[in-house]
DNA sequence: ATTATAAAAGATATTTTTATCTTTTATTAA
DNA sequence: TTAATAAAAGATAAAAATATCTTTTATAAT
């Protein structure tokens, strides 16, 4: 559905906001164990993410990431924007370019229906939501939550 | 939403289903003019979709691609999972390797709406039952229709 | 039988995505 | 004001997806 970029920088988002939530600063290498990614992989989707404002940051010894009162409220669609682009939401299902409701593609209709359930969710959905699930692991950000 | 290959699989096997509705078989030049898809590549594709049965067809003069009853009846979810494999209908949104009902990522359950919406549709639908509406120009499977 | 046709098979190339490594810059604490 | 820390930036590498090219095999028409 997502590209895995894109799967890492949700998650990578959900843990700052987790544990920032008290004004703390959350470094990449907590990060990256924090959700299972490559070190490295997950510094570079979170640079990206800094430019566009979608996380903040700070270098330096007790610096690391965190998340705005602004940031907070951003949606998971803008994090998806923000790294795959549009496409997912509005381009076709079968990859045709110019497919629309004047010449559509003969599944046209039911991914329109598709993709506006997947918008509205992610459109609604925080990134601060889940604190507390997180927090009381009855959600996981990653495979071994031990 | 799918691999190109998976995007291209679909079309042409549309393609196919209604050019060759009569009996007639469809060379790969044709499918590949018909879906606006590199040749090599779809011929690919075909090789690997007649392998697994969803199409059948004949080499030589007048040979090409045709769908037998059976592969008529085939659903569009029968090629995605013999191109891009199951993980669509059934991975986690977030691509956490364990996700499940006991240890769900924090969109499980929206996501598995989404999905389960997503393969229903692609399971219902048959690959032969765009036919009269691809010759009636009511839908396209490329961008240049003229 | 021979030739032409069209898909199958196999090999190779290109592009994109994913991942890693190194150097630089900003910030803090001692 | 120096040393340590942590992200930013830039360069490189590996893997996967997409695309192309060549040779072989099966079939049909002559």
């Amino acid at each position: 559905m997502f590209s895995k970029t894109c799967e890492y920088a949700i998650r990578a988002v959900l843990y700052i906001a987790q544990m920032s939530k008290n004004g703390d600063k959350v470094s990449i290498k907590s990060i990256s164990k924090g959700i299972d990614s490559p070190e490295h992989f997950i510094a570079k989707i979170l640079q990206e993410l800094s430019k566009k404002g979608l996380v903040q940051s700070l270098k330096g010894p007790t610096g690391g990431f965190y998340l705005s009162e602004q940031s907070k409220k951003h949606s998971l669609a803008d994090i998806v924007r923000a790294i795959d682009g549009e496409k997912i939401f509005t381009g076709c299902g079968l990859g045709i370019g110019q497919c629309s409701e004047e010449f559509p593609c003969p599944i046209h209709n039911d991914f329109k229906m598709i993709r506006k359930k997947l918008f509205d969710l992610l459109q609604k959905t925080k990134v601060n939501e889940f604190n507390n699930q997180l927090e009381m692991q009855l959600a996981f950000l990653k495979k071994n939550h031990n």
